[in-house]
DNA sequence: CGTATCCTTGATTCGCTTCAACATTAGTGG
DNA sequence: CCACTAATGTTGAAGCGAATCAAGGATACG
């Protein structure tokens, strides 16, 4: 507790600095001038860090800021009062975590940390100030959301209408794009969830997964030993979307 | 032509008029003052009517405004390469319409009317302006949008986690709700949407809902004949949600 | 190093889809 | 207004894909 007093220069950090984050185009500040982006700087508060497995926010709790990924990996899940579960999303850098709340001023769903993460605060009182003003903050942020109603569009599609394997296949297919987007390779990668993380996500058993795994090994189409994928024909994965068996 | 200078009486209406709208509370004029009410009302561009089976956006079309129904009903859905689809929602009155175009500047679903239907037209860019003008209203529309995420959240969970029972169980109930909220009876009333449309929704072939409401009226669950529907026993019908079979 | 968690694989069951036939309703033009 | 036709809805039988049940194996973690 003494050393609490004299805070090492390590830990300057933990104010967040939209003005020099890697993850301008992804984040809400894309396209904000330089002194725009000093204000929206001030308005996001301290970073918080989160040990795997902790919860960033639980259903029930009052909402009071939406949150940006710094680093690490989260899901979001509903629970419904049977117990039955279902994972709503899978979230990484860059990416837009708890506007679920907005709308009942209470979150709707829980966000937990899959792997050591860290996150932006940002205070939503502010945020809707500050948006009011920058103009472009304010299209960022109305973007950011809208793509989110279209992302929940295609998992609809997903869950309604595709068979265990396309899902598989759309699942991975979403995850090596979106690991292209931050810089990161398209063909390998390690997944941060659990088979059964994976099939709630999907609609599916996580035997289910495990079977389509293994399939899609057999088929040469991926590598994948646990958590660890290789894409290694990435257009046949595509063609398993776009053509449906009849 | 000639015509065109002289506005007959009854056309004054088809300029929008919020102030007097009966939808207050559920679109996107809660809370606002009379003076806010008319700019949202200036905002408003005159409203649009559409017969059954028109299109009042499609896939693909470039995003210009979103829509609050007026009166009718309307179904949006989407389409995949090899043709399979979904219908991803039903709006009715008071319902916005539309948000999915915000994030890429391109409508990413089709909007159909089932029925003839009137919707108000609201221009984005101008709504954008108003919205950091009127506190109020920004905060609204941040709400609908917020909400719509979590109805997304509902029908994954539907989609993902429910047996065919209680989907069309969940379905009605959400249904009933709607209309109750809009002043009509919550035990009977008439969809407007075909068996295959229910079934897009919730993920199931039109046999399956088809032999759900049979099934749903011999346990005396509802009373059925074609698109009527009376719910005679919605307790029941609630339990079949909230208690997994296993 | 031991234990809990996670993953894989096989056998069986079950619920929904598919295929098919028929009934009913709505819509159209004579 | 009625006759005709297309669209929509119902029901049955068979097939299939994913869930379930079960056992064993691999991996991560304290």
């Amino acid at each position: 507790m003494a050393g609490k007093s004299v805070i090492p220069i390590s830990l300057v950090s933990v104010k967040a600095a939209c003005t020099q984050c890697s993850l301008h185009e992804l984040c809400l500040s894309e396209g904000l001038s330089q002194e725009e982006l000093a204000s929206l700087d001030s308005l996001v508060g301290a970073r918080r860090k989160l040990k795997r497995q902790q919860f960033l926010y639980r259903a029930g709790d009052p909402f009071e800021a939406i949150y940006a990924v710094r680093t690490g990996f989260f899901k979001t899940d509903v629970l419904l009062e049977d117990g039955r579960e279902q994972v709503t999303g899978f979230q990484m850098a860059g990416e837009i975590l708890g506007m679920d709340g907005i709308g009942t001023d209470t979150h709707s769903c829980n966000a937990v940390a899959l792997e050591d993460s860290e996150v932006c605060v940002i205070p939503y009182a502010q945020l809707e100030q500050l948006s009011r003003e920058i103009q472009a903050l304010q299209r960022n942020f109305h973007k950011v959301m809208s793509r989110e109603l279209v992302r929940d569009q295609g998992l609809m599609m997903l869950l309604g209408t595709m068979r265990a394997e396309e899902r598989l296949a759309a699942f991975l297919l979403n995850m090596s794009q979106r690991f292209t987007t931050r810089g990161y390779s398209a063909a390998e990668f390690n997944l941060r969830m659990t088979r059964e993380e994976i099939g709630s996500y999907l609609g599916l058993k996580l035997e289910t997964v495990s079977r389509a795994f293994s399939r899609f090994q057999e088929e040469r189409l991926i590598a994948v030993q646990q958590k660890h994928v290789r894409i290694l024909d990435g257009e046949r994965l595509r063609r398993l979307l776009n053509h449906a068996p009849r």
